[in-house]
DNA sequence: GCGTTGATTCAACGACCGTAGAACGAAGGG
DNA sequence: CCCTTCGTTCTACGGTCGTTGAATCAACGC
């Protein structure tokens, strides 16, 4: 039989202990944010030799940039409506399952510049897709609140954790703000004569 | 005439220092959050010596309370309707004179345990009020979604500034949002029987 | 087998932090 | 006018951090 675990070889060994340092990694930033967090702490939690964390990602800046890059959610294409569902979607996604890495980010976004950059790289596109979709004069500014309350609700419920958001099902989240999100993404039908 | 600034006294003075520090101490929390503001550059920013600091403030975390003590928006009673517009507009106060002292406390919790309780105990009275008011058997989970939509957008404005949130007018966002908090804060009249 | 590579550890440096306490110097009361 | 008060500065300690470079030792190619 082929005993699968032997013997790690040695590249096996280095990809282990990669992960291992990596999956420390976020666990810290999301908990504690970038500056709290210690390569010193990380190794620690890892099981490893500060310095093995350095000669692995060179830096703290870098080990930030492997541990939080985060895959971004495919928002499919169509109509205002379907966007706003999907966009509900994803929130339910994130929500039920917490979601280490983007919580990394968040949370250290705030304090390092970088972090910041980063995110705002990847959600400025999903913005103006949403955006796009919008049939609204005021469509950037509608996707920008649909995006500030998905950021709300993640950062209230995981983060702050204040009031009932927390332990609520996201299933309930997502009935409540479904209403809400139709209404920011398919404004009143552009009548031209006035209704009275 | 009574010059008012030839020589000031040594009270007056002391005051005047305290005060610079406290504006310095705001100014830097508001920005870099708790851990990357430290007492040495507070007091560089204010013109005196750190030891100055400790000497009246006694500990970074006195400062700390001392800067993001913020005053509570006094929330009217009155019907879920009226409430969701009170807090819409101390939304809109917040949202137009750019609320230092709170964002300080904002950016500061999510790394520092002190804020986040701060934070917890200011808002908790407040959510209970809403939630009380709100005629629905989920009113704590719609409340704290009113909550995480302001933190949200406060959020999303000053601290991320993602979007066309952060330079949008006041009343602009004040409006588009009106129609989700009377979503959230009057559910469908309870009719008993099924209207489908 | 043997030299080499590479994963891993160890010890240390320099910088910066919060904090403490002594020292100074002018304002204020008697 | 002198002595006290107190606002303010200076110097220093201990600790932690990111980062570095040498040292160790087992796995690997030939």
């Amino acid at each position: 039989m082929t005993d699968p675990s032997p013997k790690p070889t040695r590249a096996q060994q280095r990809r282990r202990t990669e992960e291992n340092i990596l999956a420390a990694a976020r666990r810290m930033f999301a908990d504690l944010g970038y500056d709290r967090t210690t390569i010193r702490a990380v190794a620690r939690d890892a099981g490893v030799d500060p310095g093995l964390v350095m000669h692995y990602f060179g830096s703290k800046d870098e080990l930030f940039a492997r541990a939080a890059s985060l895959p971004t959610d495919e928002l499919p294409a169509g109509s205002a409506e379907q966007l706003a569902d999907a966009l509900l979607a994803s929130l339910a996604g994130r929500l039920d399952s917490e979601p280490v890495g983007s919580l990394a980010v968040l949370r250290s976004m705030l304090t390092n510049a970088d972090a910041a950059e980063r995110y705002r790289a990847a959600g400025e596109p999903q913005l103006s897709r949403i955006s796009a979709a919008i049939p609204a004069a005021d469509a950037d500014l509608r996707a920008g609140l649909l995006s500030a309350i998905v950021h709300g609700v993640i950062i209230e419920r995981y983060l702050l954790r204040l009031g009932r958001l927390a332990d609520a099902s996201p299933e309930q989240i997502i009935d409540l703000l479904r209403p809400c999100f139709q209404l920011l993404a398919t404004p009143p039908p552009p009548d031209p004569h006035r209704p009275e």
